[in-house]
RNA sequence: GCCGCUGUGGUGGAAUCGGUAGACACAGGGGACUUAAAAUCCCCCGGUAGCGAUACUGUACGGGUUCGAGUCCCGUCAGCGGCACCA
């Protein structure tokens, strides 16, 4: 009988709807298991070969677990808030609803054809106004604890478009649209305080199972530095305030640098003589895109303000100020103290504009580049109290001296900036909030959500950059929930990061109308045990949904502080060549045409043999053929296997050794040796023959890999009927050390480190007799000719190692 | 520039703690079966020399540690990912 993939998955596929094998069940008592995958964002394209790497991973390790005797919650669903979605609407006049319903329904086909193991019961959709009622709440409850409000901020504008653009919309200086110039533009907006929560952020990474390049890349991004806030005294009755992480290089300060955007520039309008020229400089820069002010533009520029000095008061010396862009508004205060000898971009603006350059840190040459130690064993000169102590031991002793002096306090800073939360966009959940000339900002009651997208005539932004919702009239005008008099509402919306920040908890308890998530099901469920994803969301994605989820910690709507228990990442899939897969190159892969021609269970299969799990791997249409020969041949295998149920003596060991391998394999991701282990098997059946028994073993460990054929196998075979159950319903198959190891072993004897001969020995045989046995070799022999032994080494099982010098 | 990762046959990739480099596949070559093709089965497959046994050489490059290095250490080069005037 020949393998008959087409109609074996769609008979299977059938059944599995019918008897839900998935379906996961809250306060089971068996130990549970949260398996997530990220959920896809549903694009019209549908389904694309890099989908499919992370899922099967998932699902293999998720299937595995059932036959271990969890009670498993593996939950799809879909991240439908989104541009594509409202630009295709716009283009085509269709409501982003339709669309959306029409892609999830594609991508709900696609994946149900691959034979994924979801339980389809718990399925969300972030764009379903039952589920964003609760992003909705989420978004009321930060309001209510003041982590929610809002600012003007300078945001990407398209002068073409002009529209607001998000970061990832803006490509090396210009619209990813147009081509046109984007600017920054101030403009109020609602934010979201992720930055009170930096540190925790930081601290509870410790405690976590996430791969490390993922626990770097967060440290990272949050950026913490530690140092000192120093005040100065000015010839005017303000003060400043700089921040440095290098308080012991104090002495060496030559002048100031204040960011253009600073408030006091505009408040020292009347005391600074050359003010035209400054402001000309200061509307220079705020026309200019970041790209322009970072990228571009290393070259430092600003003027001086005149008439304005400062007191260093460490030499009680006067310095000038200046303004320039290379400082920013958004770090530390907005303002800089000039440390040229030791900073390069001091150094540089230092050179440039002619000022003096102090050593304070001996050690480099200070005429040619800033002097950066490496270490931080170099020597203060020039420092007053300081001089002759190395910066390590001079920063903390400067950090105390200005507290005591009262220039100053010690200060940790984050890189980390509050989370941009406004959207001026139709297609994300609306802001809950209105706004009424007497009470402000109002939270809509709780009873009052969702607040639904109400429809509009146009999904195209309004000249001025609004939100399509603003045009709405009749929806934007309401009253006051406080006092009853007139209001409106928020226009913007959602970020897309919003729905997924807190999905993987509604897949606890989806159909809660009541509660985001009950207590039972987010106590029995929570936290998720593993979470694998894209490494393009570990600064993101990750970032945002630990900080609600540390936040509904707090507010005592979860139990655990951390969301995911454990994390790993995927590599990407290449198209042909090497390249990211992408329509303009015409490389994209669709997993229908590979089902099509040689079914789910090799596409799996290939999937997951194709290469190391965390690395990108380049796509080949060509090698799929392998994973198929592989099926085939396990098939094919029901035709030779004995009618015995037993384990055949031949195959124990390379039995016993599968199941180790296989097992361990799956909980470390490492698929691809896991199926290369099968392989092997299966070639060894082929050359010992098998029992039913033999096959048996098989079958249950190919289950999780191959869903479909194992049960059309299974139940072929007799098993189905045998167990009353199907084969993903059995026991994981258990495997004896004691029997993995075969009687003898073959051992490499090496002379002088270099492998001469080989010997087979007993296995465990001790050490006088493997090298007795190995110097009775003939080869060896031939190599000890004239030589003399003195000494060896043994590693048990595996090699000897013979040194021999000439003899005397 | 900074942080992180990776360099292994024609190709994708294996190789617990430092212990027989190239498992398992793809492609290729040869053979069997077949009227023929597909499918299937068997054999070969890093390089150089040799009919062969075998010898030398070989994990980006240069050093080092070690009885022994793809693996550890120092340096260099290349590629990928992230961040980037963060004081």
């Amino acid at each position: 009988m020949k393998y008959d993939f087409a109609a074996i998955e769609k008979k299977w596929q059938d059944k599995w709807e019918e008897c839900k094998p998935y379906a996961a069940e809250t306060g089971s008592s068996k130990p549970k298991f949260y398996g997530l995958i990220e959920f896809p964002y549903p694009s019209g394209q549908g389904l694309h070969v890099g989908h499919p790497r992370p899922f099967t991973a998932m699902d293999i390790v998720t299937r595995k677990k059932r036959m271990e005797g969890y009670n498993v919650l593996f939950p799809i669903g879909f991240d439908a808030f989104g541009l594509p979605t409202e630009n295709y609407a716009i283009k085509n006049h269709i409501h982003p609803a339709v669309v959306t319903k029409k892609n999830i329904a594609n991508f709900t086909s696609q994946l149900k054809m691959l034979g994924y193991g979801f339980d389809w019961d718990r399925c969300v959709d972030t764009t379903d106004p039952k589920y964003y009622k609760w992003t909705q709440w989420i978004f009321l409850q930060l309001f209510k604890k003041g982590l929610a409000y809002k600012t003007t901020m300078p945001v990407n504008w398209c002068t073409s478009c002009k529209c607001v653009l998000a970061n990832e919309e803006v490509v090396e200086g210009v619209c990813e649209r147009c081509g046109s110039e984007v600017i920054r533009k101030e403009k109020s907006q609602w934010m979201l305080g992720i930055t009170k929560y930096a540190q925790r952020l930081i601290d509870d990474l410790d405690d976590l199972d996430y791969i490390e390049r993922v626990k770097i890349q967060q440290k990272n991004w949050i950026g913490r530095s530690t140092g000192a806030e120093l005040t100065f005294d000015t010839n005017t009755e303000d003060r400043v305030t700089v921040y440095t992480t290098r308080p012991d290089t104090l002495f060496g300060v030559t002048y100031m640098v204040i960011s253009p955007e600073h408030p006091l520039l505009t408040k020292w309008q009347d005391k600074i003589k050359n003010w035209d020229e400054v402001d000309v400089y200061k509307e220079a820069a705020a026309h200019k895109s970041d790209f322009e002010r970072g990228e571009l533009n290393k070259d430092k520029t600003g003027v001086r303000l005149e008439g304005i000095e400062v007191v260093n008061p460490a030499t009680g010396k006067t310095v000038p100020m200046f303004v320039s862009d290379y400082v920013l508004m958004g770090y530390g205060t907005g303002i800089v103290m000039g440390v040229p000898g030791h900073d390069q971009r001091d150094w540089e603006f230092a050179t440039k504009f002619g000022l003096p350059i102090i050593e304070v840190v001996s050690g480099g040459d200070i005429t040619k580049e800033a002097f950066v130690a490496k270490d931080d064993s170099a020597v203060m000169v020039n420092s007053g109290f300081l001089n002759g102590l190395t910066v390590r031991e001079a920063i903390p002793a400067m950090k105390k001296y200005v507290v005591e002096q009262g220039w100053g306090q010690e200060k940790v800073n984050y890189k980390l900036r509050d989370w941009v939360f406004s959207r001026q966009r139709y297609w994300g959940e609306p802001i809950p909030l209105v706004n009424c000339e007497k009470c402000g900002w109002v939270p809509l009651p709780e009873s009052e959500l969702p607040l639904v997208l109400p429809q509009v005539d146009s999904y195209e932004l309004t000249d001025d950059g609004e939100s399509p919702l603003s045009k709405m009239t009749d929806w934007v005008n309401t009253t006051c929930p406080c006092c009853g008099g007139p209001a409106k509402r928020e226009t913007d919306t959602m970020p897309q990061w919003a729905g997924s920040s807190w999905y993987f908890l509604r897949y606890m308890d989806p159909h809660n109308d009541n509660e985001l998530v009950s207590k039972e099901a987010e106590e029995y469920w929570g936290p998720v045990d593993w979470y694998n994803g894209g490494m393009e969301h570990t600064t993101l994605h990750l970032l945002y949904s630990r900080f609600w989820h540390k936040f509904l910690y707090d507010i005592g709507v979860v139990h655990t502080p951390e969301p995911y228990a454990k994390r790993t990442s995927h590599g990407m899939i290449l198209g042909e060549g090497g390249e990211k897969m992408s329509k303009s190159r015409g490389n994209v892969v669709n997993p229908n045409d590979i089902v099509n021609q040689y079914g789910a269970d090799t596409m799996r299969l290939h999937i997951m043999f194709i290469g190391d799990f965390e690395k990108a791997v380049t796509w080949s249409n060509e090698a799929v053929k392998g994973s198929k020969r592989f099926l085939d041949r396990c098939w094919n295998l029901m035709d030779i296997a004995k009618d015995d149920l037993s384990i055949s003596e031949k195959n124990e060991p390379t039995i016993h050794k599968t199941i180790k391998k296989v097992t361990e394999d799956i909980d470390s991701l490492k698929m691809n040796t896991a199926i290369a282990a099968l392989m092997t098997m299966v070639n060894e059946f082929y050359a010992n023959g098998l029992t039913k028994g033999d096959l048996e073993q098989l079958m249950l460990l190919l289950s999780p890999f191959a869903p479909h054929i194992t049960e059309e196998m299974w139940e072929l075979t007799g098993f189905a009927a045998k167990y009353g159950k199907m084969a993903m319903q059995m026991p994981w198959p258990k495997y004896d050390e004691t029997k993995t190891v075969a009687s003898h072993h073959e051992m490499a004897v090496q002379v002088n480190g270099k492998l001469r001969s080989t010997i087979v020995v007993p296995a465990d045989a001790d050490d006088q007799t493997v090298i007795d046995a190995a110097c009775a070799d003939e080869k060896i022999k031939r190599q000890m000719e004239g030589m003399q032994l003195i000494k060896t080494i043994v590693v048990k099982n595996k090699l000897i190692n013979l040194i021999l010098k000439p003899a005397k």
